[in-house]
RNA sequence: GGGCUCGUAGCUCAGUUGGUUAGAGCGCACGGUUCACAUCCGUGAGGUCAUAGGUUCGAAUCCUGUCGAGCCCACCA
């Protein structure tokens, strides 16, 4: 290996090797790490889609998890993250038939056997994409433990789910309206269904009451289910039509006689106060028209398209026949107006088409009672929300939660092990014995097998000893957006059938959007593609800018002059380490001699701990921020600086190594190959399964170290004091110092030669004060302006008349801690004698 | 209709339990390249912390109202 790094890092070259190392050492499984490791660290990845491309919002939750797994394995823990993806049944449905219609098919005509045939070949096909792009982003997940949610033991573990709730009666299936697509022709679940808002029209049409030449207006935004009216309502309470309950309205173009009702749930100031009640076609209908026992006619079927029930229309889309009534009813003068009306409009989640509420024989989970112990779960602290406020939407959700629709009309799916023959009915994993037992043909949610996902991937429903280490897992990482669809279903599966909850803490990203703040769109274009941006500038930068700066649950922004930005750090940090590894070899010990060696101790020291302490809590961005301050602005701006002219060669060496252990969780990559061209690739010598360095108090000089501030401040100022009066960089100057401190600069050898390097000095000659710190006046030979030090003067008598009326406020004196009291005391003792110094 | 988040420098955002003269990155201005890095170094300008009240010795931070931006949930046809 050379050694010698080159001028600039150059990721695109280094990373997939580097991975590769990293899986054939056989580290990513905790079977293989070395040590006793006693204690435990466990995550699920949330499996993505098998046939999607990883985005943004993949890349956030891999390297959130990652962090934590890569921190945790070097904390000496026994640390598993389960890799794996999902079937995602609509959608890869979606796709599948996309390509098939290329060849002018459809999945019907080509049959459910031989569009699986095509499915699996798809999956095969890109099931190896996403895998190898989660690779990509460096995770450290155990592939020898990868799952898919269709794979045999996978499909096993659901169909045990499925017949044990069943046979526990928590699953049942009967004929429920359901939110229905018509071009998925499937029934999908609440969560599945988007509203968006949709301008429309709001339609009051004329119900001419039985036997009577009066009507009474209806408004509504569906014409076209008047067909399947089998009431009209109204609010008991509404004066207005009170003497017309119980008669009865004549249903105009069908002609049926339809009874008027009150129900409490209308409006009384919505629209016209009377409603038409449609319950096969409408939620609300449902529910009315079974507390009334109307009875149901479907006048649209599952294929969009009325039925027969619909009469004349029967065929027809329901787009046409809305168009049609309106013109009928505009003839027979039975449309009184028309409205311009914004409301939602029910779409498909997934392919975006409008959903139909409609009556379909499904299978459905009592989720209440599954509900009940993921509340308390949450509630009684077992299971934490990072950030805390998303427990409410949680509560919110689970004590509002309905029967979830579980089945499916898809074919890429788990097939429900449902068997019926005749009137019996049998669930079971495999087909019953005897003849004509025919399978149910629908297939499960996905959600439904990804709510197994913790413990499924663990063995489940055998009872391994994967389960017993690793179960419950540590933390579950993903975005807030499926907090509902994922992590809810995941508590209430894995309470239900393992009796414990499946994590301990759920961690909840924010979304990544676009420079402009808009959700990310790949039809629109506007999002950043992840895998692109690895190879131009490091996935170390890319995971750096989905961390700084952002916090849990917070959205934020993504776009590539940031992500710029952070390949400037990593290539910092290259050259940091280019410099320190082109040093002479020193066998020396770590012996602390300089201010600045004990400064730069104890900041690496605290940053330890600051690293540690914002992992473990959850605090990625601070965590984050401390690294790149740290390398950049203490260590390369001073420490690696003045070892330029007094250098401590082993305490170079010392702080690289910590620094590339501390920073490994976040920046892999970069980590690992300075390492390794450092101290040989050996596998035992990887980075990756260092342990986390040890606290260095005992190294540490308090006072020394808090001297280089000094010199640090010292620095600044007389390097202000350049720059003020356009003083040549390169011109020399003499500074003299005194003072309480000035003892500190002029008795240690090292601070001498290291301000003369910095702020280029010589000579030193006695004057009154040019400007001064705390506890040291310096003298600057340099003639300075008035203007300048007017401006400073200004600057100083603001602060100190701030400070004086703080300190002659008695509420203040009595009230305030007096450890407050003295320091703001200490200031203005500071200011007045600067005031002074000035004024001279 | 219910709920949540955000509003801090030109832009993107930090700011932990209230306590230095409110910070960073980018951008901008000025200056700097033999000797790790121009993907660099130094210095600077720029903010009444959306707004009005309140609590407090003390508020960007806690409470209330208002304005603005965005999101989630929900069966107003």
């Amino acid at each position: 290996m050379n050694k010698e790094l080159e001028k600039t890092y150059l990721p695109k070259k280094i990373e997939s090797r580097i991975y590769q190392i990293w899986e054939k050492s056989g580290y990513f499984n905790p079977d293989n790490l070395p040590g006793p490791r006693k204690q435990t660290f466990s995550m699920a990845m949330p499996p993505p889609n098998v046939t999607g491309e990883l985005h943004l919002g993949h890349a956030t939750a891999l390297t959130i998890e990652d962090i934590l797994i890569r921190y945790h394995r070097m904390q000496g823990k026994k640390t598993l993250y389960l890799p794996g993806t999902d079937h995602a049944g609509i959608s890869t449905q979606i796709m599948v038939e996309k390509l098939i219609a290329k060849s002018g098919l459809d999945r019907h005509k080509l049959g459910r056997a031989a569009f699986l045939k095509q499915a699996w070949a798809w999956k095969k096909k890109y099931g190896t994409r996403i895998t190898g792009q989660i690779r990509q982003l460096g995770a450290s997940c155990d592939w020898s433990r990868e799952h898919f949610t269709m794979d045999e033991t996978f499909t096993a573990a659901v169909q045990t789910a499925f017949v044990r709730m069943y046979k526990d009666g928590l699953i049942y299936r009967g004929d429920r309206i359901v939110n229905w697509c018509t071009r998925c022709s499937s029934a999908l679940s609440d969560l599945e269904v988007k509203h968006q808002q949709t301008t429309s029209k709001l339609w009051y049409i004329k119900y001419p009451l039985f036997g009577s030449t009066k009507y009474l207006v209806v408004a509504t935004t569906r014409p076209e289910t008047m067909l399947g009216d089998t009431a009209v309502a109204v609010n008991p309470q509404d004066k207005r039509y009170k003497r017309y309950v119980g008669k009865t309205i004549l249903l105009p173009l069908t002609n049926r006689e339809v009874p008027i009702i009150t129900d409490k749930r209308i409006d009384m100031n919505f629209g016209s106060g009377v409603v038409k009640i449609t319950p096969a076609h409408d939620n609300l209908d449902y529910e009315i028209g079974a507390d009334h026992k109307l009875p149901i006619i479907n006048v649209i079927g599952p294929d969009g398209r009325m039925t027969k029930e619909a009469g004349e229309f029967y065929g027809k889309s329901v787009q046409e026949t809305r168009h049609q009534i309106l013109q009928r009813l505009e003839d027979e003068e039975l449309l009184e107006k028309t409205l311009d009306y914004i409301h939602n409009l029910a779409r498909c989640d997934r392919c975006g088409s409008p959903v139909e509420p409609l009556i379909s024989k499904q299978w459905f989970i009592k989720a209440k009672i599954l509900a009940k112990p993921a509340i308390a779960a949450v509630k009684s602290g077992q299971i934490k929300i990072v950030p805390q406020r998303f427990e409410k939407v949680y509560f919110h959700w689970m004590n509002n939660i309905k029967d979830w629709c579980i089945s499916r009309q898809l074919w890429w799916g788990h097939q429900i092990p449902v068997w019926y023959r005749g009137d019996q009915v049998r669930a079971s994993i495999t087909k019953p014995s005897g003849q004509g037992w025919r399978q149910d043909e629908d297939t499960l949610d996905t959600w439904f097998s990804s709510g197994l996902w913790t413990f499924s991937t663990l063995g489940w429903p055998k009872k391994t000893k994967d389960l017993k280490l690793y179960h419950p897992t540590s933390v579950i990482e993903t975005g807030w957006d499926i907090l509902f669809f994922w992590v809810a279903r995941m508590t209430m599966m894995s309470l239900y059938f393992m009796k414990e909850i499946p994590f301990k803490t759920v961690y909840l990203h924010g979304l990544v959007l676009d420079r402009h703040g808009k959700k990310m769109s790949k039809s629109k274009g506007t999002g950043v593609d992840p895998i692109p941006m690895t190879e131009k500038y490091g996935t170390d930068a890319i995971r750096l800018s989905l961390i700084l700066g952002t916090t849990a649950g917070q959205d934020f922004r993504v776009y590539e002059e940031k992500i710029a930005g952070y390949r400037n750090f990593i290539n910092k940090l290259w050259n940091v380490s280019r410099f320190i590894l082109s040093q002479p070899k020193s066998k020396g010990k770590l012996i602390l001699k300089s201010s600045a060696d004990h400064w730069i101790i104890n900041r690496l020291n605290q940053l330890k701990k600051n690293v540690a302490s914002n992992i473990e809590n959850y605090r990625f961005s601070d965590a984050g921020t401390a690294i790149y301050e740290f390398l950049w602005h203490e260590f390369a701006d001073w420490y690696v600086e003045i070892s330029k002219v007094e250098k401590n060669i082993p305490i170079l060496n010392y702080i690289l190594e910590n620094f590339l252990k501390i920073s490994h969780p976040f920046i892999p990559f970069v980590t690992e190959e300075i390492w390794s061209r450092w101290k040989g690739g050996a596998k035992k010598n990887l980075l990756m399964i260092q342990d986390w360095p040890s606290d260095d108090k005992k190294l540490i000089n308090k006072k020394t170290s808090e001297q280089f501030q000094l010199i640090i401040n010292l620095v600044t100022n007389i390097r202000n004091f350049r720059a003020v009066h356009k003083i040549p960089p390169r011109a020399k100057l003499s500074v003299y110092f005194w003072g309480k401190h000035s003892h500190t600069i002029t008795s240690n050898s090292n601070n001498v030669k290291t301000l003369a390097y910095l702020d280029k000095l010589e000579g030193q000659k006695q004057r009154k004060a040019t400007g001064s710190l705390p506890g040291l006046e310096y003298f600057i030979d340099y003639k300075q302006d008035n203007h300048s030090k007017k401006k400073e003067i200004t600057a100083v008598s603001q602060y100190i008349q701030k400070l004086e009326s703080k300190l002659s406020n008695k509420k203040f004196l009595a009230k305030a801690p007096p450890a407050i009291v003295s320091s703001e005391k200490d200031k203005l003792a500071e200011q007045r004698d600067k005031l002074q110094k000035l004024l001279k």
